[in-house]
RNA sequence: GGGGGUGUAGCUCAGUUGGUUAGAGCGAUCGCCUGUCACGCGAUAGGUCGAGGGUUCGAGUCCCUUCACUCCCGCCA
């Protein structure tokens, strides 16, 4: 037998009473009578109530434990009188007498308590994360993250798919995000970059004729940290197929992610067969590419409207004339909500740095009218040609603003989910996945005004390669498409571009010549002159994925050692300094002073 | 790099218009209590009010600087 435990602490039943039984764990919670005490033992399985009395010659010394220190109990499994019966346990029938206890493991003061649903401090959480992972909300998180990657990863073996591991110590590449470097000892001067994704890889394997590639990988991005976005590190769900086109991939992604929500969560899937949306319409209608499909607002232009002789709102007008658009959004039925719903609305606006959002609502006594601050420039057959074009109805409001497009699609988007948040139009029990794809192969740097990449490099433009025009690089559609669910942008894939010299005509467009492309993508580029097979892929985020299962709006939540928002790990005290000797080993001297 | 929020006891927080000795709950310590499951009751200890500077007769409170945590923008193919 086990020196430490006959049972868990979930385990005994009323079947088990008159058993002599050993129970190893934390303590929960005491509650103490004086000459009764009650102890709930806690491992990770569940909680069971133990309890002595001051006959025991242990019970002076159990009285004045700490709580969390780790105990092994030897006692007899006894019934409890019906009255006493705990039904939220699920050993609330029965309860362990202690006859004696060792202590396996001893505890200090805490510097926060375990059993408790308070909030704490994130420093405090964080730098103490193993006392937080005793916690019943995170710990159920991380074993729900651990179900979830194992489900999976059953799913993708079932479907024909080979685990593999690829490098970690791998070689800086000049598309994407910051790289993080690692110096080499023996090529001095010389350094790793940790990848950013497996990406190249991947694609090699597929080259190597390994057919359908999946791995939970770790990713290694320098930037900064948002509620959803790990500092440094995380986990994606890669895989890659070969001889596929995009449709192919949509059905293996499709069905592995409606079983693993259906698998794992209470909530409803919007749609079991995801809707496909353009980049461009997306754009359009929701002024981001990463639309909550929950939300019924859409975003419509009626920048025409305003250019007729009688509508006299001179300030969109002048906009208009120098290159700004006029977009809405029609909110139903809201003409009794009060003018300080409407305010608070332009005020947010304005605090998200626009220049507000003018409203007004349309009424009808004998003629269509807009009730309003800014009612009185619209004539009524402007008013109608308004609710023509945007299926307006009489009743219903509209909130305007007027920008440049890029300002204009920010702000619209944003005010489409704070609208439907202030009249409480998403449904949280729902999950509304969908594709948006065609998305451009090139965009224009806004600050550069360089043509650029928009998504992945190694993607497969749209169309007869002989017919693509490449004088027009932005107009160029990709086979590039990202899975979109609740606004959450879950993962990014495509099909592969694998034809060498489309690789290179697209990399001189985005101002790489052939000479840089050999040494930057050396691995890749020679591949591909070897019999590369037509493939592709994507990488859905594990962590966020896990974050929608689990409800939770943090990443950290779901993550089991993650770091703060400045990249440090304050457990384990990450990064450090490093001594004089490792430095001299790399070759490295510190410009910045300690 | 920029903007917002927070920082008061070990933990979670209150603290009014600048005014006596900075409070509460939980936790800790001590005492009472044999059926609790957020047990109850009584007492005690515990404070560089994030740090530094300034205004003032007087600062937790007002001003300036700075630090930490956090959310957002930039960034994230």
């Amino acid at each position: 037998m086990n020196k430490y435990r006959s049972h868990k602490c979930n385990e005994l039943r009323h079947k088990d009473v008159g058993n002599k039984v050993l129970l190893a764990g934390w303590i929960n919670k005491k509650r103490d009578h004086g000459n009764l005490l009650f102890i709930d033992l806690r491992d990770n399985y569940g909680v069971t109530q133990c309890i002595i009395d001051k006959e025991n010659k242990n019970f002076s010394i159990l009285e004045k434990i700490q709580l969390e220190t780790v105990i092994r109990i030897e006692g007899n499994v006894i019934d409890r009188s019906n009255d006493t019966i705990n039904k939220d346990l699920d050993t609330g029938e029965i309860e362990v007498v202690i006859e004696s206890f060792d202590i396996l493991g001893n505890c200090k003061e805490l510097p926060l308590p375990v059993f408790s649903d308070q909030e704490y401090a994130e420093e405090i959480r964080l730098k103490y994360r193993f006392l937080d992972l005793r916690r019943k909300k995170l710990h159920e998180n991380i074993i729900l993250r651990s179900k979830v990657i194992s489900f999976i990863r059953n799913e993708m073996i079932k479907m024909g798919f080979l685990e593999f591991q690829t490098p970690i110590l791998t070689s800086s590449s000049p598309e994407g995000a910051r790289d993080f470097l690692v110096p080499s000892r023996l090529n001095p001067g010389k350094f790793y970059a940790l990848p950013q994704a497996p990406q190249q890889f991947k694609q090699l394997v597929m080259v190597s004729g390994f057919d359908k590639y999946f791995q939970i990988a770790p990713c290694f991005r320098d930037e900064d940290a948002r509620a959803d976005r790990s500092p440094g590190e995380f986990y994606q769900l890669d895989l890659e197929m070969s001889f596929v086109e995009q449709e192919d991939i949509f059905d293996i992604v499709e069905k592995l992610l409606v079983k693993t929500f259906k698998n794992f969560s209470s909530k409803k899937l919007m749609f079991e067969k995801f809707p496909r949306i353009s980049y461009a319409n997306s754009m359009m209608k929701y002024g981001t590419d990463k639309p909550d499909l929950r939300n019924p607002l859409i975003i419509q232009d009626v920048t025409e409207i305003f250019l007729r002789e009688d509508v006299k709102f001179d300030i969109f007008k002048k906009l208009i004339n120098s290159g700004s658009k006029v977009r809405c959004i029609i909110t139903k039925n809201t003409k009794n909500k009060p003018r300080s719903f409407f305010d608070n609305i332009d005020k947010w606006a304005k605090d998200q740095g626009a220049s507000g959002l003018a409203y007004f609502t349309f009424e009808k006594e004998q003629e269509i009218s807009a009730k309003g601050p800014v009612g009185k420039f619209f004539s009524s057959e402007a008013l109608k040609e308004i609710m023509k074009k945007t299926n307006a109805e009489n009743g219903d409001s509209i909130f305007l603003a007027c920008s440049k497009e890029e300002e204009l699609k920010k702000i619209t988007s944003l005010a489409r989910e704070k609208i439907a948040r202030d009249l409480d139009l998403i449904d949280e029990n729902l999950f509304a996945f969908c594709w948006i794809v065609d998305y451009p192969m090139f965009e224009l740097d806004d600050k550069t005004k360089k043509i650029v990449f928009s998504h992945n490099p190694f993607s497969m433009p749209q169309g007869n390669i002989n017919e693509i025009n490449f004088n027009k690089p932005l107009d160029i559609i990709a086979y590039q498409y990202d899975i979109v669910c609740n606004g959450i942008e879950l993962s990014s894939g495509a099909i592969r571009n694998h034809i060498p010299e489309l690789m290179y005509k697209l990399f001189s467009i985005a101002g790489y010549d052939k000479k840089i492309v050999d040494k930057k993508f050396t691995g890749m580029i020679n591949a591909l002159s070897y019999g590369a097979p037509p493939h592709g892929g994507i990488a859905p985020g594990i962590d966020r994925l896990i974050m929608l299962l689990a409800n939770e709006k943090n990443i950290r939540e779901v993550t089991m050692f993650p770091m703060n928002q400045n990249a440090q790990d304050l457990m384990m005290n990450a990064p450090s300094y490093i001594n004089e000797d490792q430095l001299k080993d790399l070759g490295l001297f510190l410009k910045v002073k300690k």
